[in-house]
DNA sequence: TCAATTTTTACGGAAAACCGTAAATCCCAA
DNA sequence: TTGGGATTTACGGTTTTCCGTAAAAATTGA
């Protein structure tokens, strides 16, 4: 059963917003932080005197200020968490809206949910935190569809080539970036093919229309 | 003394918060929508009835789903609810950032304040309202100091030639469009010269790197 | 092991982008 | 109207990308 609650979110209002709806479903065990050191430092605690949390609410993004951090966003915080405290369940409240960022959460990082901030979203949070109450995932609908229709998978090759691309290489450079990274295959012509072959299936006709793609659906 | 208060806004727990806050402030009498186009039929059965709002708190963007909306965001909604009621005060509470769209709603559609959705919004919030109920505008503080900074500023121009770009338009067929749509200066030589331009002033040396930033920032 | 297949690389011509310069055009004021 | 200055365009050479083909290398299967 779900009892003791951490709230990593820098935003005032959301906050304010999770606690009220954690208090409604009778969780009277809640604590509340807006940095992700803080977080991080409460955790520890929590588990150092044998009352760790049971749930970690965190936001994704977080605001830098004059406060310098260690973990500057909530995917790090995840990380962290998870190095001192295994089983402990997570879920993400956030704004961002793309799949393939969302994805990832559940892929790399195993968090038990995800709830978009959105229309309806209080409501959502309930649906969520019950759900993961009852060791189950919650996977918003929402992404569910977008998901399949992507018919191209960015491999890791792919996102290499597309970054460096994005910081301004040229793919002479970026040939050379491989070989000298023994990724393969590195030659030139390979890197040409391979951007071909990905315009190809989106339909694309220049690079330029590739970039603002994966940028937008945040691949890189 | 403002008394009767519209929230617009999507998120519900942002929608919360700010309800809360004004329940704390002693303001009773505060609606809710999630929609624009009930908030402006709010506004104008309000005024019918002789009991117009003092202030509405409006969000900037609106998500989009199953209803369709004649209003789709903030501003517009602003422009639609001053026309039927000029003296409604009005505070937009949003996670917009970027100063230039701050500074053009303070111009263009003469709002009141604004509180953006960060670290302590909701007591900003409560200083905003109190400040706006003293016939004064709440013009936060981040924004002042960053004005200046911003190295440059995409004019209608550099964003229409970055949009056919993002399309797969290539340079030629650029210069074709321009011409076509009597947009000067249409010549090949010019597009390259803006771009080299842009691209110098940011320290860019790829089109690839200039459309990821472009992307990123949110100018297309 | 060796031939067949696939993957990777090399190469070369064509198209596009890049970059400087010069010519043409526009604009404004005298 | 006209001359001067700024803007825009045209042009040519260079680099980069594009795209097809073929050689080289790696992988596979019997």
């Amino acid at each position: 059963m779900i009892k003791k609650v951490l709230i990593a979110e820098d935003h005032e209002s959301a906050s304010i917003s999770v606690q009220k709806t954690l208090a409604e479903i009778g969780c009277d065990q809640a604590d509340y932080v807006y940095y992700c050191d803080d977080a991080l430092i409460r955790i520890e605690k929590a588990c150092q005197s044998n009352s760790s949390y049971d749930l970690l609410i965190t936001d994704l993004y977080f605001e830098e200020d004059h406060r310098k951090q260690q973990i500057s966003n909530g995917r790090n915080l995840i990380i962290a968490a998870r190095a001192i405290q295994p089983d402990l369940k997570v879920l993400v409240f956030s704004a961002e809206g793309r799949s393939v960022v969302v994805e990832k959460l559940f892929g790399e990082c195993d968090i038990d949910g995800y709830v978009r901030k959105a229309r309806g979203d209080a409501k959502e949070l309930m649906k969520a935190i019950h759900q993961i109450d009852n060791n189950q995932r919650y996977f918003p609908i929402q992404f569910t569809q977008e998901l399949k229709q992507n018919n191209h998978e960015f491999t890791e090759y792919d996102m290499t080539i597309i970054s460096l691309m994005v910081q301004g290489k040229r793919q002479k450079e970026i040939s050379e970036y491989l070989r000298d990274n023994n990724i393969t295959p590195s030659g030139l012509s390979s890197i040409e093919k391979r951007l071909n072959y990905i315009k190809d299936v989106f339909g694309f006709s220049t690079n330029e229309q590739l970039i603002a793609h994966c940028v937008k659906i945040g691949v890189v």
